[in-house]
RNA sequence: UGGGGUGUAGCCAAGGGGUAAGGCACGAGACUUUGACUCUCGCACUCGUAGGUUCAAAUCCUGCCACCCCAACCA
């Protein structure tokens, strides 16, 4: 990586520095979710810079569920959240905070702007208000805005007893009617919703809007870089108008930076929540989402995503990312931590002609070539094998060359083999292949130096065990289903979950616990099921294929 | 339309007056008991576009174009 430092961490830079604004300051960031749903891993880049800024600086980044709506939020998002936020390996401390802590003072705050003439109930609904928002030549109007400052108080007073009907009344900032900015055309700060709110019950029937809210949230926390991503830009002057017109002396900067996309899958949380609400997947942690439980239960690690984050940097262009690149994330860190193991997904039925009958044989094999210190495992060879469909051609393509009639290949750490023959049903499907070993090869290299350029896997039939695979590729056919004109469920790839229910894998994962990892050799990453994975029923996700350079034909 | 942003390779992304980093993807080759990994090489005569300033412009200036966001009593 480069030593190049983001946009923002220069400015945090700059501002630390003797007479910048935070001179003797520690960073302190916030990472805000509303509990409204799942985190994907757009969030996940969001909490890379906010966490990201404070470890850099050695600052403090608060863990805030950003409530201010009973209509929209719930608890059952709130645990989720925060384990999803732990799994990636971010530490909040004890500063885990709600926004509905600050309500009381909040209330407070509004009704020091009352006070001071920068604010007044509004009786216009919500209709009314729309039409006289005016437009970009006309300035919006309020026939409230000039009504006496003890006529809000009381009114607003009344607002938050539960006087009045949702709708009915708001509170506004008196601001700017002709502002091009239409965040500062007096906007709503305050509004009535009598259903209960998750934490405070019905203690409020009136709550404040995020743009005053989130202001006030961070400056009472003491948060010197309020990092956010890039549609909020044209709520900062919003943001320091609060600031700047209640009694608080912190004055924490907001600053917004893209938010990340990445190729054949959606993002928003209405797209998400349809996919899982009409049945298209099964839920939320379905391993072909892109939200932190899919991704997790794919196999992804929280290493990859951190890393996939760091490496796409931050800036103000909105990105697409190649879903290659995450997968090449995880394929790096794999491939140096995963154990080896053999697995057939596709079997099919070897018999070494020449091989005893009854007899068993046991070879070592390496765990991992990348790490020697993981040691060995022994595995049993007999007369009987599985090996894959796709490593045998009846008549070879151009440039195959692995097992066809009259070709040598290597079986991983045991024998040279030769094909000799396969048997095929009614519709031509190999069922069969007969080969004959070399004996003198045991381990794998011949005797008299000739050269074997395939070695395939293999499990022994009379020493395996069943498993079910998952095979996953990615969930929509196209790069960008969001930027469609048409409806992006017309994308949706109907081959994105292939069940192989008869696949082989060796005797030694006997003991798989849910989630481990392992690499099935020259085959790909597979993760056991976290929630569906058991003894008698081993069930494996492949969180991604291995590259492959064999172009078929060529 | 008004306001706010952004344009450097197929995708990310450095570089902010001195002659286009890096990664992914892709292509070629070497190595290989994983067609993986690793390694080598290739991949923008040019930075949205048109002018201008300058000995020198992706960098400064002006105009234009394209795309994104806002115009909720959502966040």
């Amino acid at each position: 990586m480069s030593d190049s430092k983001n946009f923002i961490y220069e400015i945090i830079e700059e501002e630390m520095k003797e007479g910048g604004r935070c001179y003797g300051k520690r960073v302190h960031t916030r990472f805000p979710p509303e509990p409204n749903g799942y985190l994907h891993i757009g969030h996940a880049k969001a909490l890379e810079i906010d966490f990201g800024a404070a470890e850099a600086y050695g600052g403090l980044c608060n863990l805030r569920m950003d409530d201010t709506n009973p209509t929209k939020e719930d608890v059952e998002y709130v645990e989720a959240i925060k384990e999803d936020i732990k799994w990636l390996g971010h530490d909040w401390e004890d500063r885990f905070f709600y926004a509905s802590d600050y309500f009381d003072k909040m209330y407070e705050y509004a009704i020091e702007l009352i006070n001071k003439g920068l604010a007044y109930v509004c009786e216009l609904s919500p209709e009314q208000m729309h039409e006289m928002r005016g437009d970009t030549s006309t300035p919006a109007r309020s026939p409230y805005r000039d009504r006496p400052i003890e006529e809000s108080l009381d009114l607003f007073q009344r607002m938050k007893a539960g006087d009045f009907e949702d709708g009915k009344m708001t509170l506004r900032a008196k601001i700017d009617l002709t502002s091009g900015n239409f965040n500062m055309r007096d906007p709503v700060i305050y509004r009535i919703n009598h259903l209960p709110h998750h934490r405070t019950g019905s203690t409020w029937c009136i709550y404040p809007m995020y743009d005053f809210a989130h202001p006030i949230e961070d400056a009472l926390e003491g948060i010197t870089h309020s990092l956010c991503s890039l549609e909020f830009e044209a709520h900062r002057p919003l943001y320091d108008w609060v600031i700047d017109n209640i009694s608080i002396e912190s004055k924490p900067r907001q600053i917004e930076f893209a938010r990340l996309g990445i190729t054949h899958t959606v993002m928003s949380k209405r797209k998400l929540r349809n996919l899982v609400e009409n049945n298209l997947v099964s839920g939320w942690d379905d391993p072909r989402m892109p939200t932190l439980c899919g991704l997790r239960r794919r196999g992804y690690t929280a290493n990859s995503i951190r890393t996939f984050h760091d490496r796409n940097g931050v800036s103000k262009v909105n990105a697409v990312v190649d879903y290659a690149f995450l997968e090449f994330c995880l394929r790096e860190e794999l491939n140096s931590t995963a154990l080896r193991v053999m697995g057939v997904v596709h079997p099919v039925k070897l018999v070494i002609d020449n091989y005893p009958e009854g007899l068993s044989e046991e070879f070592t094999v390496e765990n991992n070539p990348e790490r020697p210190e993981d040691g060995v495992r022994t595995v049993t060879f007999s007369r009987e094998l599985w090996i894959d469909q796709d490593d045998f051609m009846e008549i070879p393509e151009k440039k195959y060359f692995r097992l066809f009639p009259g070709n040598e290949v290597r079986l991983k750490s045991t024998y040279v083999i030769k094909c000799i023959s396969c048997e095929k049903d009614d519709e031509g499907n190999v069922t069969l292949i007969h080969a004959e070993y070399d004996k003198d090869s045991r381990g794998g290299n011949t005797t008299d130096g000739r050269k074997i350029k395939a070695t395939i896997h293999w499990v022994d039939a009379n020493n395996c065990l069943d498993a079910e695979v998952r095979l996953y590729d990615r969930l929509f056919t196209v790069e960008s289903p969001d930027l469609a004109d048409c409806d992006y469920m017309d994308f949706l790839n109907p081959n994105s979950l292939t069940i192989v229910s008869n696949a082989k894998v060796e005797a030694s994962l006997k003991n798989t616990k849910p989630s481990d990892r392992f690499q099935f050799l020259r085959v790909g990453y597979f993760c056991a099921d976290s929630k569906d994975s058991a003894p008698d029923h081993l069930v494996f996700n492949r969180a991604v294929s291995l590259k492959d350079s064999y172009k078929p034909g060529t």
